[in-house]
DNA sequence: TTTGATTTTGGATAAAAATGGAATATAATG
DNA sequence: CATTATATTCCATTTTTATCCAAAATCAAA
């Protein structure tokens, strides 16, 4: 049985929650119900268990004396800092977003969001960015599978 | 459970102290009360653990005889010094920021704050401020995305 | 000193928001 | 079509936030 895969469509409520299929609350269970809340660039938020969150992270030895040195390293731990929260999912098989996640990604209270397996958690989306962020993805691969075509004329070979 | 992490908001208030968010307040008392802020080069100010600030500062060897040789070293020491100040959290989970600290960091008394994560303690940034530096890191990481999206193309190997 | 004024600190209170749970409605299943 | 499962809405409770006030400390001048 595959875990962290499929495509749900859902609702944000009132309050900024979220409310998993049975599927998703399953996969979750597997693991332990802590969760880690992560924003993408992409502009969506990501939910991860937490041991893969930490495996994402992969602990830099002595952070503090780096830290005190390198701008570029706090920025690194703001980035994952900031971004990144630990959440419980309810006993109802709710989420709660924290309000400036909910921003980042385009989550206003009482639209349509859609919750997408990405295989090693789920992410979630607001309806209008996944459909554009489906059709990004689309358009990539067409274009890469022309390329490849077209290579395939000039060498023979590429497979 | 991830300590430090997380992005909250909060205001300034008359006096220019700041209450924390019980997330925040737990991961510090989990680590005894006693805190460092230190003023950051970027603008705002850092609260970290005790134990955090003196692993940044513990590994400066033979200080003495540096200070005599070299400027840089002497900025050094006096960056640390004079941007750097115990306090403590009170029973109301408030903090209260030195006048120059909060200067320096642009927190005017009943403006919005923030209060970031970054793994090993949080920051205290002016909402202006703290908005800039996201757009910042966020910039950032788009634009490399999209070289990496360009090199999948290209290459069809990148990952 | 002593007194008075001002600032700072700690705490209480009222308002707002978040949370958990139940009830109702909707959809899926046999 | 009946039954079960799922989704949505609503409401009561708790938690958190922000504002205000009193006590304490600090400072200045007499």
């Amino acid at each position: 049985m595959l875990a962290f895969c499929g495509l749900d469509r859902c609702s944000v409520d009132a309050n900024g929650r979220i409310k998993l299929s049975p599927r998703v609350i399953e996969d979750f269970a597997r693991r332990g119900s802590d969760v880690v809340l992560h924003c993408l660039p992409e502009g969506a938020v990501a939910v991860y268990p937490e041991d893969i969150y930490l495996a994402m992270r992969s602990a830099v030895p002595d952070p503090a004396k780096r830290a005190a040195e390198s701008v570029v390293f706090r920025r690194s731990l703001r980035r994952f800092g900031a971004w990144s929260q630990s959440e419980r999912i309810s006993a109802q098989g709710r989420i709660t977003l924290p309000a400036e996640y909910r921003e980042h990604a385009g989550l206003v209270p009482g639209s349509d969001a859609m919750v997408v397996g990405n295989e090693i958690g789920v992410e979630i989306w607001s309806r209008e960015r996944w459909l554009a962020e489906q059709q990004m993805i689309l358009e990539h691969e067409r274009e890469k599978g022309e390329r490849e075509m077209e290579s395939d004329l000039e060498t023979g070979r590429s497979i």
